[in-house]
DNA sequence: GGGGAGCGTGAATGCGCTCTCTGCCATTTT
DNA sequence: AAAATGGCAGAGAGCGCATTCACGCTCCCC
């Protein structure tokens, strides 16, 4: 039952000194004279002796975990931003707890609290949406939140995401300007905000020109409603002659069966555009044009505002508590030219 | 600094009972009164209260966390693996603390140790090699562990691969039946078990039916690295007819070389053959033929023998310590035939 | 009616550590 | 030479909880 691990005391027996200089050695900045250092150092090596990370937690309050909340990893781009999440937190002395989710509120809540048992530092909520409570209980408890590829309305929500809006509405400049007749959009899951964010800035960019939407389905993200929703779209006699799909997981679902079961050729007789620029978005099979997500740039962000978020709270002033508004980052999303979009003259991969 | 969260003591005054009543309503299986229960959840939620489960972790010994080591995460199969593995233990009531490695042997060793000092209950070292120090570390500090898709000579370090042995020996008889001549090899990363049991197979079917192996290149498990072995193989004159790649990820890139660069057909001019059946596989745009590990079966035989490790711990009586085997558990591995290669007669998918 | 048996409870202990606080000594200042 | 400073070590107080122990209570059976 009890690990019989060895603790600071044995090393403090072992190296002839007191618990806490053992503490200290182990307490980056901490003040030890050199000599006790290496007694220490030496000590501990022969005893295999490393800190506990969780006693430490408790007395320090810091955990150094980040909770990662996210609901499914089928969606490449996840899968990136959790392997570069990870790593930039890693670099930074920070580790990833996962917590997998439904969509659904209620198992969000529980998995929030679950989180927040755990002591951890900060939370990083991956494209969920949480419902005010949930972020005031964070508050309560201090813990900082960022949203990932999610944006609320509640000012004291800090988020991180692409410009949705104008990358949705490059793409009706883009098809418009590509001469596309009958302009099609696939929707992802309409309880995001991304969703709304992308097809808004997309409808604007077509009313602005004239032009009105051809059709309209509802994929929800997920590869297989997309593609029942393309043979749905495509029953019609007007079949759309462009697409614009919400996000690349479905985009390469609804081009397998455009291509392989309904013998169209893409971008001959539908041009695609969808967005994310996941890496299966270049593979040659696929060669999407697409409005690309820095998943870098994006993690990058992430982490520098919780982080930042983390310090501040140790230093005492809160957003939430001094009534600043939380940074909600928005991050340049270009559009990548490929092969599945006619491209119109003038355009062109700029600087990318 | 300090958080200033509810404690059991808060709960305990509120509801006029103990801490020890407090602990014990929350710790499942402990004996305590309906009316103290009772008491006791109604003051808690009055409070918002939730046990500090990194406290509990302290005096328990068991943190109910799992570190997962795992090394990249742009191959699908991890991606699928993780999810798969974090939701079996979440249901367990385990959660999964991340950490990214480079192969590299230095680089593990400094992250095992790192995983260490959060006394995880269990460690999953997915696609990692480990050093036999590293092992007796592990045992030493009685963390169970299992490996997950390779596997290690050292008998008392527990496994989950699929069997890559025969897999790669039914690439080797598939390719043969179907007639192919110039049958060359693209491995992945050749300190890789996985790597070395497949060729292993691979090799011995060839040989078994007196083919020689026409080529063979380097592909790390890497997307560009496959690419380059690809063009650099079919610089020859003597071109393969069929090629048989250690994975999806790095055969998807390979495809990509043949028919976009190359101009070559597949399956026509060459048959492709791989490992893993990632979801990508599927797309029709590649339509891979491949060797299914089954991700499912794989994630919960790892996470069985893990947790059952981690039961028997408590009861005393390790492997290591009694000198039994641990399990190195292989999983079938179906090969699913698609489009990627030339089909032989009276070979088809055998209910899958 | 006395002695178990059995259950529920509270006081107390300690998990391994950080951090404050005090005291010591060596060095500097006046 | 006396006083002030600063650097560093050790003692001790918890962090929030599970767990042991001993005690009181009820119930039951001879």
């Amino acid at each position: 039952m009890a690990r019989e691990s060895t603790t600071s005391v044995d090393v403090a027996k072992l190296a002839g000194v007191s618990q806490s200089a053992v503490s200290r050695v182990f307490t980056p900045g901490a003040s030890v004279s050199d000599r006790t250092v290496e007694k220490v150092r030496k000590a501990a090596q022969e005893l295999g002796y490393r800190p506990n990370s969780l006693a430490r937690a408790m007395v320090s309050g810091r955990s150094r975990i980040i909770g990662l909340v996210v609901a499914y990893l089928n969606n490449q781009f996840y899968p990136e931003a959790l392997e570069k999440l990870s790593a930039a937190l890693q670099e930074r002395g920070y580790h990833v707890l996962v917590f997998l989710t439904e969509k659904t509120q209620g198992d969000v809540n529980q998995v929030i609290e679950e989180i927040l048992g755990y002591q951890v530092d900060g939370i990083i909520a991956a494209s969920v949406a949480l419902s005010s409570e949930l972020a005031d209980r964070c508050r309560a408890e201090k813990v900082p939140l960022v949203l990932f590829n999610r944006s609320q309305d509640d000012p004291g929500l800090a988020s991180v995401t692409s410009k949705n809006y104008s990358g949705g509405r490059t793409v009706a400049e883009f098809l418009i300007a590509g001469e596309h007749k009958r302009i099609a959009h696939i929707a992802g899951w309409e309880g995001a905000s991304t969703q709304r964010d992308r097809e808004a800035g997309f409808m604007d960019g077509l009313s602005e020109a004239g032009v009105t939407l051809h059709a309209r389905g509802v994929g929800n993200f997920q590869a297989d409603t997309a593609a029942d929703a393309a043979r749905e779209m495509f029953k019609a006699d007007e079949k759309p002659d462009a697409l614009f799909v919400a996000n690349d997981h479905m985009a390469i679902a609804v081009m397998d069966v455009l291509r392989d079961e309904l013998q169209l050729k893409v971008p001959e007789d539908v041009s695609i555009v969808s967005y994310d620029d996941v890496p299966a978005a270049s593979w040659k099979g696929y060669n999407l044009t697409t409005i690309r997500q820095p998943a870098d740039l994006m993690v990058n962000s992430a982490v520098d505002i919780l982080l930042e978020q983390i310090a501040d709270k140790n230093a005492g002033h809160l957003w939430n508590r001094t009534g600043m508004k939380a940074p909600k980052i928005e991050i340049e999303a270009p559009l990548i030219l490929r092969g599945s979009a006619r491209i119109p003259e003038g355009w062109d991969n700029e600087g990318v």
